[in-house]
DNA sequence: AAAAAAAGGTTGCTATAGCAACTATTTTTT
DNA sequence: AAAAAATAGTTGCTATAGCAACCTTTTTTT
């Protein structure tokens, strides 16, 4: 890899060999790269009966991907999706039986990931690896908020621009 | 976002929300998300007159996604391919003036995303962010050429498995 | 020197994921 | 109570990027 002093660059690396991984290892149960069907799985694991609304704003993945990820995931048989009835827009989404049976595997792959990652890292510098990548996914999601901003802001002027401030 | 124990989850926001900024910043110039293209960028505004190959391992991208984004920025007229007269397979490849005007504006913008992220934490801390980082992406790599060499492990058997480590 | 293997690139195919625009409900305004 | 706006989800479209297979040229074996 070469050295310049861009963090994209090794995001982007650690993203795509974070595809592979789950491709490799988990390509079997149906599941490939997305990161998509894990961010629902590891968040239906602890907060079923949620709308893909919820997980997606959870997240921080596109709605549109979320539909996409639970649609599969239906098809695959490892969730159901029964219509609010108090909220006929909204869906909940519930574990099937083989849904929940992945829960150890789909675990076990993801510390994998994380333990091959930090791996010749102290604790003390995994644990600040966290930090760091919690706080700057912060500031991602935060500058993010401010472009879209920025987009809307010819019809109402800069208001929410710095609400996330 | 939610809170678990996984790295992957803040790698991929990371990885998407800078898509969406490298778009917005850099759409107006025919660049897209792609990180491919800033990859080739970056390295070409070091190392002109070199191949495509050597830029795919260099910055770790599938030589597939290199070819491609090559070919978009040749279509864009940012950079020109010549055959390499020695070896008749390769391309070298050179910024042109167009290309090269780039050079500031996609450097500001790559400085400007890291900014963002690093937007509240000591230079220590963004010091230690690139160091863990690197060292995380070092680590995928060797962790992602293990399973590649494990694939061909049936023929040749466990000889090239440990030499990553 | 011929055969085999490796290397640089390309093509075909696939999965992923975001944006814009849309439908259908629900909530808020007026 | 009607109109307007917001919300949940879907569809259509696009760009990105990897893998497998392939072609061509070069290098290595034998």
């Amino acid at each position: 890899m070469v050295k310049t002093p861009y963090i994209g660059k090794w995001i982007s690396c650690l993203y795509r060999t974070g595809q592979s991984f789950f491709d490799y290892h988990l390509g079997s149960y149906g599941l490939g790269s997305g990161n998509g069907y894990y961010a629902c799985f590891t968040y239906l694991f602890r907060h079923e009966g949620i709308t893909q609304d919820t997980i997606s704003k959870h997240v921080a993945i596109d709605k549109t991907t979320i539909a996409r990820s639970i649609m599969k995931l239906e098809t695959l048989g490892y969730v159901v999706r029964h219509i609010d009835p108090i909220d006929r827009r909204a869906y909940k989404v519930y574990l099937t039986e083989k849904g929940r049976a992945l829960q150890p595997i789909i675990e076990a792959t993801l510390t994998q990931w994380t333990t091959s990652l930090t791996h010749g890292l102290t604790p003390e510098e995994t644990q600040m690896a966290y930090i760091l990548l919690e706080r700057m996914t912060q500031n991602a999601i935060i500058t993010k908020e401010k472009l879209s901003s920025q987009e809307l802001s010819r019809s109402e002027p800069n208001e929410t621009t710095f609400i996330n401030n």
